[in-house]
RNA sequence: GCCGGGAUGGCGGAACAGGUAGACGCGUUGGUCUCAAAAACCAAUGAUCGCAAGAUCGUGGGGGUUCGAUUCCCCCUCCCGGCACCA
């Protein structure tokens, strides 16, 4: 009996040799066909990594040596997300500058992803905070800026007190910060904003062209929000003005019984008749005091004041009462509806508690008991002006749509248009660990920085606490923010980019990494663009994966890169939970520290485990005896193969014969792994290993075919293993580049196999035949089953079915 | 409420394209080795009945299509994730 395999060693001795030969270092070659594989990469975070964190990692790194071993160039990079909250709340925490507590978390998370043994090339490692890195997404800043994509506005934004900045609304949840769950309230403050909306169109269409999850691209498209439908003009008699409602359903304008206006929309001051003024000004004030949490969370019934004007229905003329409701929001449409109690489910509620009337146009439903909304079915009534000129009356509602829009157009009461729920991207944050803007702002208007004065250093500041008043830190740094610019006195940007700026181009800057010239070089950007596949968490399904197509889309429109779209396959890896089922965390204790697990059991193990749990997309909870598992399968593979002092056992002879049988299960084994791999279906292809394993273990001798091609099978799960057991097979050189093993169908084939025999759809026996049995033999041969004639006695065959080498189905 | 994903042995999970449900691993039980234990190795292992041959049941629940359904169709329950007054 061997002795234990020695991981730490082996592990130890590989880790070396790739970094001391720089093994997987990807270089430009025309000549080869390119394969991009991404990790997105992490934030280094104090806490450093848990075992669920490294469950993508592992997986693009088996892609990625199985496609070197198929020939491809393959780039597969690793890198640090490094600025934004995380560290900054972590430096703040222990009074360490965050330069020095990200440089050391940095550190921390390169050990222990090097000690997983993955495949990057580490030349190409990049650091978000680093300023020739950011020195490109200031550069990316000023194009967007130079397009019109970046501009200044007040805006009502979402301000955590807590963590002392703003956030973006997809930073929001339920009212609260994604990060840390802090309370989230509205204040209006000068922001930059970046113009996603203008892009909501393309951002829309592009999911279209990409191989991702369904449920991944749905989110995006409920993010985006496209509604179609049309803006309508109603005339306000009391301030002689229109004003605008946008409405999906234009042919339920003869419903509309009154109007509702945002409360913070800019006619209501002048639309409050002086007797309802105090009235009208106190919801005001309270709807801009509520927080997110409480007008979209806890208030569920509706409130609202009637202003004491009307407005003219310009369909028929009547007068509608216009009120205004915190239901009814400023940020979408034109913040002014009209309302259709009887057609749409909230203004039926309103008209409930306010005692509006309740005008039914299209027919089918009891607007006793709700709202009749639908518009596949729904027959138009009640539906003509007053003098009959125009009507929509037993029309379908898709039908009547199309008449009154164009109706609408004809008049110029209204047209078409499309709404979108995507709002303008908060760009900014009052945080001091960000990029600098490269922005002056000269009499309070931004001009931008020169190219050639990129980088603009973030200075250093000994307090970088951030400020209750949202006064951002870095306006502390007054000999910084106070500069002449082109000869006049200007103030630099004190707010900072968000975390997210950073992971919207590093994809691009992997490429060409040192580049100091340009953020990549364009011959370079053709060649290895776009993503093959990027695989990581689901969390960033509308976050980063939004923003960074968004500014990939902006960069297409100015030439800088060659494809629509940066991602062209994505795959969101499951979480690993803890032991107990719930979710890995500090407080409940179920960490699992991928630190021991390597010490125990070595990085092979851990990744062979990870990769046999299950189905990569899925969750799954962590199995210490499974772990265990896993070990006790490698340490089989390294006795089976080796004497107690490490050298080869002589029973793998490189001119043994191999038996039909394990020939058979040998290519069986190498199409299975290789479809798996290719599918990522890792935890089926180490089953079929070890199943190969298990019929390997019976047999005296191995031949050293059959072992080198194991070993290759083997290799891109347990790496340094197979590399050492290749190196002691006699081979100097790596065998990350080896030829991956091709099958032969012939040789996969069984000679004789085992069908079922089914009687009126039960099994009842079952049959050896040949491959390609005729339904005739197999009929003879099932007749001679003891078991099969006893179901058969005194009955007739009425008929057989036969399922190709599958089974035989005989009906009686 | 809407959208998306799920539910298979004691556990993680397999199952081509409607064709032998439970591969592989864990766990458990029995055995070998040992003074003993651990480790390792061998064997058994969905449930029920049976000495056995074999039978019946069985993929969240209920119906349907089919010679045959984990797989297709209809209805329902529960779990996870996301969105949520978006006009």
């Amino acid at each position: 009996m061997a002795v234990d395999y020695d991981h730490k060693t082996v592990e130890k001795k590989w880790q070396t040799f790739w970094e001391d030969n720089k093994t997987f270092k990807a270089v430009q070659d025309p000549q080869k066909e390119k394969y991009y594989i991404l990790d997105m990469f992490p934030y280094p975070s104090s806490h450093g990594l848990h075992v669920g964190h490294p469950l993508g990692y592992i997986a693009t790194d088996i892609i990625a040596r199985h496609k070197r071993m198929k020939g491809f160039n393959v780039l597969h990079p690793m890198g640090w997300d490094a600025f934004g909250l995380p560290a900054e709340q972590y430096a703040l925490k222990t009074g360490t500058h965050p330069a020095e507590t990200t440089a050391r978390n940095i550190d921390n998370f390169r050990r222990q992803i090097k000690g997983l043994g993955l495949s990057y090339d580490w030349d190409r490692e990049i650091n978000t905070t680093d300023p020739n890195y950011y020195r490109w997404t200031q550069w990316i800043f000023l194009q967007l800026f130079k397009k019109g994509l970046a501009y200044e506005a007040e805006v009502p934004v979402n301000w955590c007190p807590e963590l002392g900045t703003v956030l973006a609304n997809e930073e929001v949840i339920d009212g609260k910060s994604e990060r840390g769950g802090h309370p989230v309230i509205r204040v209006p403050m000068r922001q930059w904003m970046l113009k996603i909306t203008d892009y909501a169109e393309s951002l829309l269409a592009g999911l279209n062209d990409v191989d991702w999850p369904e449920g991944i691209k749905e989110l995006q498209r409920n993010w985006i929000g496209r509604s179609e439908g049309a803006d309508v003009e109603f005339h306000l008699p009391s301030i002689d003005e229109s004003i605008t409602v946008f409405t999906t359903r234009p042919d339920t304008l003869f419903g509309a019984t009154y109007m509702v206006l945002s409360p913070e929309h800019p006619f209501v001051d002048r639309l409050t008749i002086d007797g309802k003024r105090g009235e009208a000004q106190a919801y005001v004030n309270e709807a801009a005091r509520k927080s997110d949490l409480v007008r979209t969370e806890l208030e569920k019934e509706k409130t609202g004041v009637f202003l004491g004007t009307h407005a003219i229905n310009p369909v028929n003329g009547e007068e509608l009462p216009v009120w205004i409701s915190d239901y009814v929001l400023m940020t979408y449409g034109t913040g002014a509806i009209m309302a259709v109690p009887g057609h749409d489910q909230r203004d039926w509620e309103f008209a409930g508690e306010f005692n509006l009337s309740i005008v039914e146009v299209v027919k089918g439903g009891d607007l006793e008991t709700e709202a009749f909304v639908d518009n596949e079915n729904g027959v138009m009534m009640n539906s003509a002006t007053p003098d009959g000129s125009f009507s929509l009356n037993g029309l379908k509602v898709p039908a009547a749509i199309q008449k009154i829009t164009s109706w609408l157009e004809e008049t110029g009461k209204g047209r078409a248009t499309v709404h979108y729920k995507l709002r303008d991207w908060l760009f900014s944050r009052q945080r001091y660990w960000g990029e600098p803007f490269p922005v002056v702002h000269i009499d309070r208007k931004p001009a931008p920085l020169s190219e050639a004065d990129l980088p603009l250093e973030l200075p250093d500041l000994e307090d970088y606490q951030p400020a209750e008043t949202g006064n951002p830190p870095l306006s502390n740094a007054t000999d910084w923010v106070n500069v002449t610019f082109e000869g006049k006195k200007g103030k630099r940007e004190t707010n900072t980019m968000p975390q997210w700026a950073g992971s919207c181009w590093y994809y691009l800057r992997f490429i060409d990494p040192q580049n100091d010239e340009v953020g990549w070089d364009s011959e370079k950007e053709s060649y290895w663009m776009p993503v093959d596949l990027y695989i990581g968490g689901q969390e960033h399904a509308v976050l980063h994966l939004l923003y960074a197509r968004f500014w990939h889309h902006v960069l297409h429109d100015l030439g800088y890169v060659s494809t629509r779209e940066p991602f062209k396959k994505l795959i969101n890896q499951g979480m690993i939970l803890g032991e107990d089922g719930s979710k890995m965390s500090k407080s409940k204790g179920n960490v699992i520290n991928p630190d021991e697990i390597l010490e125990e059991y070595g990085a092979d193990a851990m990744r062979l485990f990870e990769m046999f749990m299950g189905p990569l997309e899925k969750s799954k909870p962590w199995s210490t005896a499974g772990m265990k598992g896993s070990h006790r399968f490698l340490k089989r593979v390294w006795s089976m193969m080796t004497n107690d002092d490490g050298t080869l056992r002589d029973n793998i002879e490189s001119d043994a014969e191999i038996d039909d049988e394990l020939n058979r299960l040998l290519h069986q084994t190498i199409k299975k792994v290789t479809d798996d791999i290719e599918e990522l279906k890792f935890n089926t292809a180490i089953s079929q290993l070890m199943t190969l394993t298990n019929a390997m273990k019976t047999r005296p001798s191995l031949s050293g075919n059959l072992v080198k091609t194991f070993i290759l099978l083997l290799s891109p799960f347990a790496p340094h293993m197979c590399e050492e057991l290749w190196q002691r097979l006699g081979h100097a050189e790596t065998l990350a580049y080896s030829p991956w093993p091709e099958y032969d169908d012939e040789l996969a084939r069984e000679e004789l196999i085992t069908i079922a025999v089914q009687i009126n759809g039960k099994r009842r026996g079952e049959i050896e035949v040949a491959p390609g049995v005729d339904e005739k033999s197999a009929l003879m041969l099932a007749l001679e089953q003891s078991n099969v004639k006893r179901y058969l006695d005194g009955k007739d065959i009425k008929k057989t079915i036969l399922v190709k080498d599958r089974l035989l189905s005989i009906v009686v």
